[in-house]
Parts: C-alpha cells; structure tokens; sequence
DNA sequence: CCGAAACACGGTGTCGACAGTCGACACCAG
DNA sequence: CTGGTGTCGACTGTCGACACCGTGTTTCGG
C-alpha cells in the first residue's frame, strides 16, 4: 500500500518547529498592533493560549527581543517594545547611513540588469499607491523598494539590519495609524533616486535619498511625537 | 573622610544570573581561542563542565548567536562562528557606514569636551602601542577610540552594531594571531582624525577615517584570506 | 564485494515542576 | 495621614526527564 514511489505527491508538510510557529504568532500580534506597546508578555498565559510549554515561548521572545519588537528586563519578563521619539530619530539616522552606503556599492557594483528589479519594485509600488487606500500596503510597497535597493548593494549585513529597522518604524507607523495625505508623492520621491542610479551619479542619488528620508522621517516623527504626546497625557 | 549621609552607603550587588555567567564564559572561551570557529558547542557538555542545567546554556547561546559570536542551525546545535573573507568584507563595509555617519553626528553636535574625552584615548592607544608587544591590548586601544567615536555621536544604535562589529573583528583577528609590525602607525594614523573634529571639518574628517579604514581593512582580510586559505589547504 | 535498510548513540526540542523574585495590597506604628 | 513592614499571588529562573531527530555504524540481501 505505500505507493511512495519517486514522484512527488507531497510537499513537505510544515515542518517548522514551535519557536517559529510562536514567534510569527506574536510578530503578527504586535506588528497589527492587538498588542499594544508597553504590553506585558507573560510567558505562562502565552504558553496556555497556544498550548505549548514556556520554553518555546521563551526563546520566541528573545528572539523578537533581537529583532527589537520586544523588550526584555531581568526578573520581569518581556515587554512589547515602547520606542521612544528621540530612539525613532536615531532610527532614522541609522538608516540614513545604510542606504546612503547602499547606494555607493550599488552604483559602483550593480549591473544594469539589477537596476531593472528596482525598477519593477517602483512600478509595484506606483500601482499600489494609486489603487489603493490601505495604508499598510503602501508602506509595505514602500519597504518594498528600500528593500530591494538595499539588497541590490550585496552586503547581507546590510540586509539584515534594514529588516531590523523596516520592524520597528513599522511598529511606530502602526501606533499612528493613519499616515499619508498624498499617496502619489511616495512614488513620484522614489523615481529621480533611481535615475540617478541608472545615470550612475552617486552624489544626485545620495542627495536625492537624504532629502526623501528626511522628509518622511519628519512626516514620521512628527505625527509620532504627536500621538504619544497625547497617549502620556492621558 | 566626609561623613557621608545615610544616602549612598552600600552598593546594589551585582545580581547576576547564570545566563550572563554563561555568555561570560563562553565568549572568553571564544575571544581567547580556546574554542575555535566551526567548533560544535553541545549544550549537554557545556552544562555538565559548568554544573548547570541546559537551559541558561540554551538562552546564552541564543543571545552570543545575536551578538555574532556563534550560529545556530535547527536541530543541529550551535557552532562557533566562521566568518568568511566576504563577510569581512561586508563587516569593514558595515563599519565605514557607521562610523563616517557617527563623525558628521559628532561634527554637528558634540561639544569640545567630548572631543576632549576622544583625546584622552588617543593618548591611551599611544601609551599602549609605544609601551607594549601585546597585540590584544593594542586592538583594544584601537576599538577604544573608534567606540568613543560612536559615542559621541549620541546614537545608542550606532553604538550597539560598532560593539558587533568589534567581536566579530575581534574574532577573526583572534585567527590571524599576529598583525601590526610598525605598531607606530597606529597612533599617528588616528590622529589626524580627531584634528580634524575640532577644526569641525566634515569632508576632511570623512576622507581620513575612509582612508584609515580602507588601509585596515586591505590589512586585515589580507592576512585573513592567507591564513584561511592556508587552513583550508589542510 | 557492495548498496541499502535497520540500528544505536548522542544530540536537540519540548515538557511539567519547583524554587527564587517581584510588585501590590493590607497592616501597623507614629 | 504617612512611611515603613509583612504577606501573598503571579511570574520568572532553573531544573531533570523524555521524545524526537540527525549521523555514523552495522547488518543483510544481492
């Protein structure tokens, strides 16, 4: 009866173990925010809801802890992170340095044929923004071509702590809400920065993307300091 | 002695647990060369030689997995870290990006003082260099300085990927064994950076950092291509 | 002699239990 | 009322045990 030939009748059933199951689990809970910041993980209840032990819980939470979605103190427990304005800001910074770095390897390493996947990620993302009101998916467009930006520059490194970054603004935006006014600007800032690359100008792309960061990290930091004004006040 | 008022007579005793003792050791064991990258750590060894449970061994190595000391691979165990040539590469990339972006935040910002804070280590870095043979004290003199840098720049962050950096570096350093011959050079080649901090020259201060960078960086994946491909041969 | 299946072993993945610690509330003296 | 203290519940820190997985070895049919 077991006609398991060499043909492949079935795919690999989900062979992921309890760590991930819980940690996609708790992502998605804080990233659509039904966990709110400053919220207290309690291992014990997590690990009741879901039906597992505390350990795999606990390991999900260290590993959300260095992807910077939670916040981890001794003797307490862990806490869904609560980023601070001025931590938002040095985000920004960060992120400046890297993509500006990106954008040098890019221009000097990257063939023109890489250049073409950016361009199918700004044409994704002007779709996007055109069709439709749902904020998170133009952010996501939007991570979408940074990310591919930053990839196209070879450095995993740099990969791995954009993703880091792309977490956490997105853990802000999501306490937010509700973000642009002009959903065509967000395509019509990204365009000149992938001219200047195919034009291979390294001084016109950096410029170019340290004005569009600037001005989303003001637009950003600017409704955040407002929302949490308000929420500390209460 | 001034009687000191009932404020400050005993200090908070340092409650460590056995996760930090663990990291503790561990990661001497590793900076120290006594365990070798690509060595397998077993958390029941481990635990056993520490008269510990597995379980502090279990989350130590998840948290000396993301300060870039060992890898984790499912359901094989942990692995003290291989860096490859490329990845160091990508590491010095990384480092430029940080530090060249920590120098305009200190340009912009810092106040003499903290310059003046710079200053002391430099002093220290020639003290160490002119004084003694030992290779470790001078790179951490080195690191010294370059991490007071990026603490100047007032950007936690920076600081926490700088610290990274400096152990994954450490690390392949710690392979190649011997590295500076004209240990002179080091001093005299950090200098001109800090002159040009307070002459509050951004462009100047960049191209110096970027030079002395890129001269190390040729340094050291130089010596670390030869000896890995030497031990590879074997 | 050789290849594949069964096996044994050491390892990790997960679990339930117990002791240590923290924070809140009630309690007490002044 | 106020500051300090005792008590208690809930939670984390750590443990030992067991099932499962990966890997090298043995065994068996050809």
């Amino acid at each position: 009866m077991p006609q398991q030939s060499s043909s492949i009748q079935f795919q690999p059933l989900g062979r992921v173990g309890l760590v991930d199951r819980v940690v996609t689990q708790l992502s998605e809970a804080i990233l659509q925010g039904r966990l709110k910041p400053g919220h207290r993980l309690s291992e014990s209840v997590i690990a009741r809801e879901m039906g597992v032990s505390r350990a795999p819980v606990r390991e999900a939470a260290r590993l959300l802890e260095s992807s910077g979605l939670v916040a981890y103190q001794p003797n307490r427990g862990f806490f869904v992170r609560q980023i601070s304005a001025k931590e938002l800001e040095d985000l920004y910074d960060l992120r400046m340095a890297i993509e500006t770095a990106a954008i040098s390897r890019v221009i000097r390493d990257a063939p023109d044929d890489v250049l073409d996947g950016l361009q199918t990620c700004l044409d994704e993302l002007r779709h996007v923004s055109a069709a439709s009101n749902n904020m998170q998916a133009q952010v996501q467009a939007d991570m979408g071509f940074h990310r591919a930006l930053i990839q196209a520059s070879g450095n995993p490194r740099f990969v791995t702590i954009f993703e880091q970054i792309a977490r956490e603004t997105e853990l802000c935006i999501m306490v937010i809400g509700q973000l642009y006014d002009d959903p065509l600007w967000i395509a019509d800032s990204h365009a000149p920065i992938l001219d200047a690359l195919y034009a291979r100008d390294e001084t016109r792309a950096i410029a170019i993307l340290s004005g569009h960061l600037d001005q989303a990290r003001r637009l950003v930091t600017g409704q955040f300091r407002a929302l949490t004004a308000l929420s500390d006040a209460e």
